[in-house]
DNA sequence: CTGAAAGCGCTTACAG
DNA sequence: CTGAAAGCGCTTACAG
């Protein structure tokens, strides 16, 4: 069934037909219902391809994730406590505003040409991407796309340097500020002085901004950083656990920590337990991301929640305006995010 | 950049273009070097829709899940311990299989018309639906559909009786009796005679084939089926807290029980324990699936692993041979699963 | 308000 | 082995 036939039946052009599709004004009622009677019984469906090449919208999204396991991990993505949730919250909010969601992982940073294919052959309107570390690898990546693009977990600072001045870019990421700095406070307030933290990778921006912001935070409260309680994980549950060790090997431990994710803390409690130190009697740990997990783990981890669905709603909007609009365009956002108290923090008597 | 100039650039005609692009053997080898290295240099990538116009694939497949909880729940997908590393094992492997893959959820019947739209307007190659409930419904699609399709958790005998007979399909399951027996055997061998379950959905392929395979394996175990420890569940742990509260409040305890998915096995060791009932002191628990949280949670917990990975390898491999054959097909594939023994069943004392 | 015609960028018989 | 031409199914100025 195309077009033609539609138009033979209703007893119009092919022109007119195309105009009932796309919903133009310049169709009198009568007519338009005749047509949309012949669509309705033969339920056609234009062509996706023919309205494409004829210069319509693909009314398809990208969503690309950059995945920092291996590819043998079964859990890769769903055991991401950020990937995740914005995977799913993506493709709900995207279906529910009526765009086709084209989900790609890529691995290898050597593989984003997947990215840039997938927008020269004309598969989207618009991509979002996640996950990307070093800002050489977006650069490239942006440098061979002009199309609207969001950006996550990234610097917008160095975005709006990086890009071209014609580019239409948002960045997107949650407050990490806020959301240390509300650790931190509520980790003071509990009496704790000697705070540890585990980080992540500082080639992330959230990696590298939770450090500073963590270490700001404790200077103006008159606190003195101790290196040896900074642990330098990677987000994985595997490097924190060493981490961990040679902290308790080394006899003497901070009364509390906060870990740059919870994926990192929940494998932080396992270890302390494991070697005997109880959390929250021995040592206070706060999480980040609010994981699934966290709230099911004994003690409940206390944690600071990312709000996935708000972000992801914020960047398909803004993605949208971008694709709507023809002008180059700058657009950053930062979600609030807010602390979740459950039971790894108690307070401490000096 | 299109094939013309493409083809201008090194010499030639669109069609010789064409066929350098498309592999084709009646290029001499001079020839296509000289086109490719012209391609390259320009980055040239063919567009998308004039190629699917004009007769090719499209090279995407789409993966429909239908939902089962509220548009609300930001854990819909990711929550779910059967779609979430469903949906990753298909990105991940379609992906690495060179395709694209279109993932869309529909959360009433009622939009079913999504994915018949998906095909009609020619936006995929082939389909996979997951979590289809009334054959009412998989009937509906099927009948308007003559493109490859897998689908998942279905009976492949109403199935086959339900396709049209020129269809292309493939049903894959994991083999719901050998993973419920496992269960059964275990418990039993650990001295169980009292042995309850915990269903779930069984308007469900698999919710009512491991029902049935239960009470069967009780039987041929020589046991009786207490229909009081029967309990009604539809796979969410919401669902299973009542339930179980019931039971207890029965006063009459099986002394195991075996869960149609890990949500409900959790939720229901959850609730024994808020009552003071032991697990697996006064009572084992066996889950399916394998999520997760499941060998996180205290006492971990023993459940039926699906091989998710493999499944989706299978689909996806099987989706492609109907794809790439144009005669009518129907298959058939029962994953192996096996009992993951972890900590939440003991053995009983009588 | 409406139709004929050109054009979107490919592929593929067809002819040579 | 290779090119000219038709065709895929739409949309959109253009002319009326």
């Amino acid at each position: 069934m195309k077009s033609e036939e539609i138009a033979r039946l209703a007893g119009v052009s092919r022109s007119t037909v195309s105009r009932v599709i796309n919903n133009y004004p310049n169709v009198p009622e009568k007519t338009r219902e005749r047509v949309m009677k012949v669509i309705r019984e033969y339920n056609y469906e234009p062509n996706l391809s023919a309205r494409v090449l004829a210069g319509k919208r693909t009314n398809t999204i990208g969503l690309f994730l950059y995945s920092i396991y291996d590819i043998q991990s079964p859990y890769r993505i769903y055991g991401n406590s950020y990937f995740a949730p914005l995977v799913d919250a993506f493709v709900d909010i995207g279906n529910s505003m009526g765009y086709y969601m084209l989900v790609h992982t890529v691995y290898n940073p050597d593989e984003s040409w997947r990215i840039r294919q997938t927008f020269s052959q004309k598969r989207i309107d618009g991509g979002i991407i996640i996950g990307t570390e070093k800002s050489q690898e977006i650069e490239s990546i942006l440098s061979k796309i002009s199309h609207p693009i969001v950006l996550m977990d990234c610097d917008p600072e160095e975005i709006r340097k990086i890009a071209n001045p014609k580019a239409r870019i948002a960045v997107i990421n949650s407050d990490d500020e806020q959301g240390i700095h509300a650790a931190v406070d509520y980790l003071v307030e509990l009496g704790h002085r000697e705070i540890g933290m585990i980080t992540g990778r500082t080639t992330t921006y959230s990696g590298l901004k939770r450090r500073e912001s963590f270490v700001k935070r404790l200077e103006s409260h008159g606190l003195t950083l101790d290196e040896r309680y900074m642990l330098k994980g990677d987000f994985t549950g595997r490097s924190t656990v060493s981490e961990v060790e040679s902290l308790i090997a080394s006899g003497k431990l901070p009364t509390a920590m906060i870990a740059s994710n919870d994926e990192m803390a929940l494998a932080a409690m396992e270890a302390f337990k494991r070697h005997g130190i109880r959390v929250p009697e021995d040592i206070s740990i706060v999480g980040y991301d609010d994981a699934l997990a966290s709230s099911i783990v004994k003690p409940a981890l206390t944690t600071v929640r990312i709000p996935f669905f708000d972000m992801a709603k914020k960047a398909l909007e803004m993605l949208e305006e971008l694709i709507e609009s023809d002008k180059p365009r700058f657009m950053v956002y930062n979600a609030d995010v807010g602390l979740v108290v459950r039971e790894s923090c108690t307070t401490i008597n000096t």
